[in-house]
DNA sequence: CTGAAAGCGCTTACAG
DNA sequence: CTGAAAGCGCTTACAG
């Protein structure tokens, strides 16, 4: 049998709102009354109704988290991150996949899950921004990760092009120059992968370095056989690097595979960098240089932008639409040690 | 401003009742009132508070998954396949770690988040049998994972000492002779780390080769790191071990390392076997052999089991604890090809 | 096939 | 400091 307020209220003598008032701590309970309900409570086993709770308050405390996916480990610890912060501040966190597909985002853009989530912190890959402008006015919105939109919405991303520079920057001083971009996409200019090749070709070609289509490999995504695969084939093209600037670790480690079975060796013979600081990195065999976005503070950005909106006073939540740009560090490890 | 049943009702020129079957998709409506609602809906752009329906069913369509971790790659595969899974069943999963920490997985078991979730997956690390016998009755609950229980509920667990026989028969097929073990625990027998241990010592035994304590390196935790230790101090004890098999991948791949950077090779100097068989171990330098749990086939698993006690009929509900083995597979991969 | 009404279990003005 | 009562937005017997 489920215990209510109700029969705590009736066992004690007392009404439900003094129930009510012990369960949520508040003042101007005498302690002796509050002594006996608590005893009540602990004898019953009473244990709120969060669902009741929710219908009343208009709240549930509870935020969704619509990432890409989580089998990326960048996901993964990204999402840890923003589960721990928002625990912290007495938020659960929904967590939720969209496998990067604009159905999928614009679903949740539109606000699936009404009222059941307070909230919601979005990492699209395909969302465009006619999808964004269309949203019928819903639960607030804080959009996560590199893609850029003009609708206004907070937006927490890193400055990507300024990441591909440092990192392309770091392989010309190694005294590469032959330097090749894997992971560009086709279509849309927004997209992340644009901006992360826009830092790459800036700095080649004011270095005076080959930065021509020859030596960018697209793919279809960014797992590890795609950076497998698309190391292969700029490989079979001829186009010869001696470095290799990724879209993401998980394309680094890919193309690292690829290059190992050609025998050729990381770095001596093709300089390897990445973009993510995943785990897995640190543990390759040539562990990997990569750009570390700083996911803590993404995570705690994204959270308190969110929060703002939901519990800040009037000027908070009426802010004008704020983008932040959290860190990010360059990491030398082996796979860029040394010269050719 | 919110708009709810009533309004669409009221703008409809019909009842609630009638404005709920149509959401609901329940027969017995008139094509032409059917219309008529759909397009009110449209218009107003009315969505139902799930939080309100909630609160009427006494269900929430939401089960909980609390896994260790999200940071180790193979429980965010396993969620993705749990999330997967539940989605097509039309249940939301709420995804929580316990940091395989006692006191928090005490926590969901008593029942944390009542009547939030209609039910719980739990996958245990040092949660006791005590802890699950003290249980006040709830949520139905599911225990996901290797170590055993008395206690009366559902588990859903590969057969641990099976796989860790497979794979130690496997080192020795290819010849090795000082076959070590990594990532044993102190403490309690019923851990996984003491069945995927006494599985390695047994056939160990039986073949008449070495099994005792010098090849057992214990470690604090499973990540990489933990392995990368553990091979280290194993090296340096001077146990000279041929082939290696692993608690899990993660510590194979720390391990991996940790030969690599004494110089020696895998699997020349020394096989390495893992187990889990999360995608890093794909591309590590020595594609990384281990046992495969089938992920897909636990998840179902799990998620039947808990929908059974949830929606089945009487008899479902209240049948005896079931215990589930879902298979496992050796995947054979560089990291143990050839002969010593 | 549709309507009027009760009730899920809370919280919170409103009184006292 | 405590109580009686309304209401959050649904679903569902109960009628008709």
């Amino acid at each position: 049998m489920v215990i209510s307020l109700k029969d705590v209220a009736a066992r004690a003598g007392v009404s439900v709102k003094t129930v009510s008032n012990v369960v949520n701590g508040y003042r101007h309970v005498t302690p002796a009354t509050r002594q006996r309900v608590q005893q009540v409570i602990d004898e019953l086993g009473y244990r709120p109704n969060l669902t009741a709770r929710h219908l009343r308050k208009g709240r549930t405390g509870i935020i969704a988290l619509a990432l890409p996916e989580l089998g990326n480990p960048y996901f993964a610890e990204l999402a840890d991150a923003v589960i721990s912060y928002a625990a912290g501040l007495d938020y659960i966190v929904l967590l939720d996949h969209t496998n990067g597909r604009r159905d999928q985002e614009v679903l949740f853009a539109q606000g699936f899950r009404a009222r059941l989530i307070d909230g919601l912190i979005l990492s699209p890959i395909e969302l465009e921004n006619e999808d964004l402008l269309a949203r019928g006015h819903d639960a607030p919105l804080v959009l996560l990760g590199e893609r850029e939109y003009e609708a206004p919405y907070d937006h927490i991303a890193i400055d990507n092009v300024a990441a591909a520079r440092t990192a392309t920057r770091h392989l010309i001083d190694l005294g590469r120059r032959r330097i090749a971009f894997l992971g560009a996409r086709h279509g849309r200019a927004r997209q992340t992968a644009h901006l992360r090749l826009r830092g790459w070709r800036e700095v080649l070609a004011e270095a005076g370095l080959p930065h021509g289509d020859a030596l960018v490999a697209t793919t279809d995504g960014y797992a590890r056989e795609d950076g497998a695969q698309a190391m292969a084939r700029l490989l079979d093209s001829g186009a010869s690097p001696d470095a290799v600037f990724c879209y993401n670790d998980l394309v680094a480690i890919g193309a690292m595979r690829a290059l190992s079975e050609r025998g050729l060796r990381v770095p001596e013979h093709v300089a390897v960098a990445g973009f993510d600081d995943i785990e897995d990195g640190r543990y390759c065999s040539a562990s990997l240089t990569t750009i570390a976005p700083h996911k803590q503070a993404i995570a705690q950005a994204a959270v308190d932008a969110l929060i703002d909106r939901l519990d800040g006073d009037d000027e908070a939540k009426h802010a004008a639409p704020r983008h932040i740009r959290p860190g990010f560090a360059l990491v030398r490890r082996e796979s860029t040690l040394g010269k050719p």
